[in-house]
DNA sequence: ATGAAAGCGCTAACAA
DNA sequence: TTGTTAGCGCTTTCAT
């Protein structure tokens, strides 16, 4: 590695050493008195606490770490930053991870295999003691270096029959299958469905809307989908083009709320009038979908109580209790609909 | 700290000794042969990396850390993880940050400076190099464990005067002030200001209003803000109240355009026309304000452009070209107005 | 309640 | 090109 002239620069570290030396005991016993307080006298934490204050210590974690094999670190690595079902995941998980005195660390992998796996490999060579990962799809190596680190992992948002070692979400093809049939039951027959960012659960949500359809005799035709990420403005451009190549749509199913938006802009564009000329619907049911007009109909998804349904299971697994969370637990924690408005007045 | 019993059931590690020992080389030739291989035979490079991979040896990171002084991580603090501002700052962190081998951290400090302050002192403990913050304000402490440790720091968005080290973002104030001005050069009397999550930027947003209405000699009567969370259901909820008792108002500038998306929704819902009977302005420009109808009137902020320069300096910093980026450097990057659509036809 | 010794896994500086 | 010697700062035993 290359030189630091910046660091250089800096005041030298104050170590449990300097402490120690100050007050003429060893390192181990400011050490206890710093993370152990019950097993020394209150006179010596009275007097090491002071002292550290003074000379401004900083435990270094990596040392600790090192000596201890555990660093009170979990990771957790999202596919978008921006994507408000992520950031209410995570939500969830730091609440309880913090009480019990873990530290969540957010990685970005952009929807990607090969950026999760580089991920990994970091966040495991840094020691982490916890794991949770958003979906099910990983590389080999990724399966092979968790497998061998034996870090605790908890994989997050999407059906999981055989998990890598824990997994809490909810079954997406269901959901999609649910939503495509109320709006069935409202009398549709040309249901379109949208989609964008084409990740695994987003291929489970269209493949629910298939089988519903399917099971209702109705033609899948008006099917739009694209690989380019989601967003407002790309809800409406889809739409648009539903709207031209299939003049008989009644309905519209959004891979996500961000598209349904959009698509609620377009019809306003168009003059069309939701959800009397045309219905629509998206997933996830973010707070947004409340404050449009008409309110958004929407798949609701319990993504902060994953978050913390995360955070127990991976607690229970670092602190021992083996055989509460048997390995290979699958929690499904299901969903619900948000219908009326944007689906029917 | 407690025992470990999970990752007390995992395969033993492989270090570098292992490696060496089946070689029959030392440590060093192996911690050459896999981070410095120019200064190693190619034979012995071969040999090195092929037993690696066979053992499936991961580098100890912290060892690797508390050795050389250095951790190659930089921390990036955001106040927000739903925020598209910041997804966007990150963007532009991560990929010069990565091509120069430093690993981007993300923390979230939830608007609190005192989850910052906490949040600082576990990265500063584990030994980043970099640190990114949002904002110029900061705890005492903050500064203090900051200033020890003599980690490299830019702090981003809005404006600084004296910065901690490095600063890079936009006068939020002048922005302010010149989209209000917009709005009055566009006729408008009777301008309303819309704020939610008052941090300090938006406070900075809201004096530009001030200082523009007062110049114009214009009432700023029609004023309201909330310090809870923005969203695009209280952006509804506050121009409903704001029409309600102010029902002159000709034109409103939200402090973000998640409350406008929010606004152009309530207009719907009253049956306003925009921007015929009331104009709409939005901060920051987000991709979401080309997908509504009508497009929604903004600030163009330059996120991305933020964090590309403040990796730039972070960089700069770190490899020791102190002369080229002077401490105390601040840089503004300026901003754009994006006008028609909600604000004129 | 405190201490002594040993070592976590790696890298830096210097030798050969 | 490779090896030797010393740590980095902390936490573990095991003694006392």
């Amino acid at each position: 590695m290359p030189s630091q002239p910046h660091k250089a620069s800096r005041l030298k570290r104050v170590t449990l050493a300097d402490i120690a030396a100050r007050l003429g005991v060893t390192k181990v016993t400011v050490s206890r008195a710093l993370n152990q307080p019950e097993k020394v006298s209150a006179a010596m934490r009275e007097r090491v606490t002071e002292c550290a204050r003074e000379l401004g210590y900083m435990p270094n974690r990596q040392a600790g770490s090192l000596a201890s094999g555990h660093s009170r670190l979990i990771a957790l690595l999202i596919p978008s930053l921006s994507n408000a079902v992520f950031s209410e995941l995570h939500r969830g998980l730091e609440a309880p991870l913090a009480a019990a005195g873990y530290q969540l660390l957010i990685g970005h992998t952009g929807y990607s295999m090969q950026e999760e796996e580089r991920l990994i490999e970091t966040w495991l060579s840094f020691g982490i003691d916890g794991l949770v990962l958003c979906g099910s799809r990983h590389s080999p190596r990724t399966r092979e270096m968790i497998a061998r680190s034996g870090c605790a992992v908890v994989e997050c948002m999407e059906k999981r029959e055989t998990p890598l070692d824990m997994a809490v979400g909810l079954d997406q093809h269901a959901a999609g299958r649910a939503m495509t049939e109320a709006m069935i039951a409202l009398g549709h027959r040309h249901i379109g469905f949208l989609g964008a960012r084409m990740d695994r659960r987003v291929e489970q949500r269209l493949g629910g809307w298939r089988a519903a359809m399917e099971a209702a005799g109705l033609s899948q035709q008006a099917l739009l989908t694209t690989d380019a990420p989601s967003s407002v403005r790309m809800g409406g451009e889809l739409l648009d083009e539903m709207l031209t190549r299939w003049p008989e749509t009644q309905a519209v199913f959004c891979c996500n709320d961000d598209l349904a938006a959009g698509g609620l802009f377009e019809c306003q564009r168009r003059g069309l009038s939701v959800p009397d000329q045309l219905a629509l619907a998206g997933f996830n049911g973010l707070e947004m979908t409340r404050g449009t007009w008409p309110p958004l109909a929407s798949v609701v998804t319990p993504r902060r109580e994953i978050g913390e349904r995360a955070a127990a299971l991976l607690l229970a697994r670092l602190s021992g209790d083996l055989d509460a969370t048997p390995h290979g637990l699958w929690e499904d924690l299901g969903f619900s609909l948000q219908t009326g408005g944007s689906l029917s007045s």
